[in-house]
DNA sequence: TTGTACGCGTTATCAA
DNA sequence: TTGATAACGCGTACAA
């Protein structure tokens, strides 16, 4: 019986109740002062009336609003859409909110957005970097105002936060020594923009284990781009118009692997006798091409829900929380593109 | 200077500059009434001291948050990123959040949810239902408070809101037309539960396909199931052992159209001579299967874009806004696995 | 053009 | 066990 029908709110309760707002609130809230017999018929009458908590008092009275941010580059990919719904489950379970947003992987963006979540009083808040991204004052306010802010897969060490990732070097080297133990001995690295940690990571495993294994580093077999289908089909199509073509190609995504194999095959190669292909990340797609993808597990699902746990964890504990970074395992998936049999494909074109 | 260092407000301003409070919000706000200098040099002490608006303060006092809230089955699939991908493209550009929020088709996780975006009071909210839901009065309160409220895809008549969704039984008619000027006649549809509107326009089209063709209908063609590619492969199983087994497939979804090529090429099944196969979605490993999938393109993103932007009209214009359905044209994305014959239908053939 | 005073709905503090 | 009061930070009707 307030000014608007529209919202209900504890006084409407109190005073019909003729008790306090103070004792509404704390009935609704289980706290242990209120007499069962009040908390009871608070609940209700609220039912009754049709009461819904307004977060937004309650978060502003607060100083808390069980939310965490989500900045991704883009959701419509199969590793950050298992990574947004690892955090969501994780989120949910504590009943807190997930606001995303993506950045296309431009900074202006991503710049915009931390202003925003911000704004928005995030209890903490997710990141995995634009590719763009090169200076992180943008999120200096989090991190002065000691919300929690967790890096996640593309990190960078320039901003000073928890991170959840995996050993990009270790996988790619994992990688890259898959291919050889197969018996290939001319490998070529189809790699992205070497700022980024990941992409990085990568390409130095790669070179390591060329190097570990004594197999000579040619500048040639490695090709950067944004590892899109159609840039994976560009580069496989120079890599093998090569006068000194690769013999196996690891790819640091998934996509850029399928379209190689799908341009190496439509050129009459065969995969993995006359070209093994290993890619990263294990999506969907890497099991239904033919021959299935050899690639790189890439847990972005529990990625996500560590990140989360991380943020529930300080909201929990406060500040003593140690600063502490994941580095979760990868493994090697072996598929049909890397299993060549060492005795029939032993015609190498160049015997080092 | 006032008693924490955490958050600077719009007092710690007007205190320092000697102007109301007032003054201050309205210069941030580049009110009219107030003078370029006030405005200039309020912004300019505003961006020294650090000073960032407090959202929740200001949504509880214009009891308006600029959220959309968002409910999905399950966040990590290729449909539902995409279609979260348009929300998010929409509502970043109006300066609004999104808050996801996934239930696994579970009715419960639904209501919940749908509670807790309430007490958060979004300015609107978009739903793509829980397969397990039936009733709907979790969603009353935004009805009766006239809080946009839009269903996406999976809708229900007995939820009365605005719809985004596509024509499923002219998509599922379309479909099985296509398997027939194929040369298909003995048509098998993999399905799902029937009490959800998607499924249950597919499989009409289906049958009213055969029907207008004068084709049988032979219910042992028909297998219900939640699709899954494990689904989709034992489905098979089951339809090419019957003693007269199907020479097409109208899958509703495309894992279980791609399971459904999978087990039939193992079992020595020519696709598309033995056995055609058109799944639903137009997902990215539709186009990586071999061969590779016929498909209903699926306008996930615009679906997304659309329903934000139906809402934020509501937000611009009020409940002036005509309530209104849309339907989105899908089509038959022709490739290989039902190419058995060189048609010179006027369909588009395709293959992105 | 600027300021005063109050309210948004809730919760923390202190007193009873 | 309960209540009165203030406060969270901001926006706005009204007054100056």
């Amino acid at each position: 019986m307030r000014k608007n029908n529209k919202g209900i709110t504890i006084y409407d309760i109190a005073e019909k109740l003729k008790v306090s707002p103070t004792t509404v609130s704390r009935a609704l809230n289980d706290h242990h002062s209120i007499s069962k017999e009040t908390t009871l018929s608070v609940k209700k009458l609220a039912k009754k009336m049709g009461y819904r908590p307004n977060s937004v008092a309650s978060n502003l009275r607060k100083n808390k609003t069980n939310t965490i941010g989500v900045i991704v580059p883009l959701i419509n990919r199969p590793f950050i859409a298992a990574l947004i719904s690892g955090i969501e489950d994780t989120a949910s379970q504590s009943d807190y909110n997930v606001i995303i947003s993506q950045t296309y992987d431009s900074y202006k963006k991503e710049v915009a957005t931390a202003h925003t979540l911000y704004s928005s009083r995030v209890d903490g808040l997710i990141v995995s970097l634009a590719m763009e991204t090169r200076q992180y004052d943008h999120f200096h306010a989090f991190l002065e105002n000691k919300i929690p802010l967790i890096s996640v897969d593309r990190i960078a060490p320039e901003l000073e936060t928890d991170c959840v990732a995996i050993d990009n070097h270790s996988a790619g080297f994992k990688a890259t020594e898959h291919l050889i133990e197969m018996g290939c001995r001319r490998i070529a690295h189809l790699g992205g923009a070497q700022h980024r940690n990941t992409y990085r990571g990568r390409q130095q495993g790669y070179l390591d284990a060329l190097k570990k294994h004594n197999l000579p580093i040619d500048e040639r077999l490695v090709v950067h781009s944004k590892l899109s289908m159609e840039e994976g089909r560009e580069s496989t199509k120079y890599l093998l118009g090569l006068p000194n073509p690769p013999d196996g190609i690891f790819s640091a995504n998934d996509s850029a692997a399928v379209s190689a194999i799908q341009y190496a095959k439509l050129k009459g190669w065969h995969i993995p006798q006359d070209l093994a292909v290993i890619g990263f990340n294990n999506d969907p797609i890497s099991s239904i091409i033919e021959p299935q993808l050899t690639t790189i597990s890439h847990p972005a699902h529990d990625m996500g829900k560590i990140a989360a746990q991380q943020i529930l964890r300080h909201q929990e504990y406060g500040h003593i929380v140690q600063s502490q970074n994941t580095v979760l395992k990868t493994e090697v998936i072996v598929r049909d593109s890397t299993q060549r049999k060492i005795t029939t494909s032993s015609i190498h074109r160049n015997s080092a």
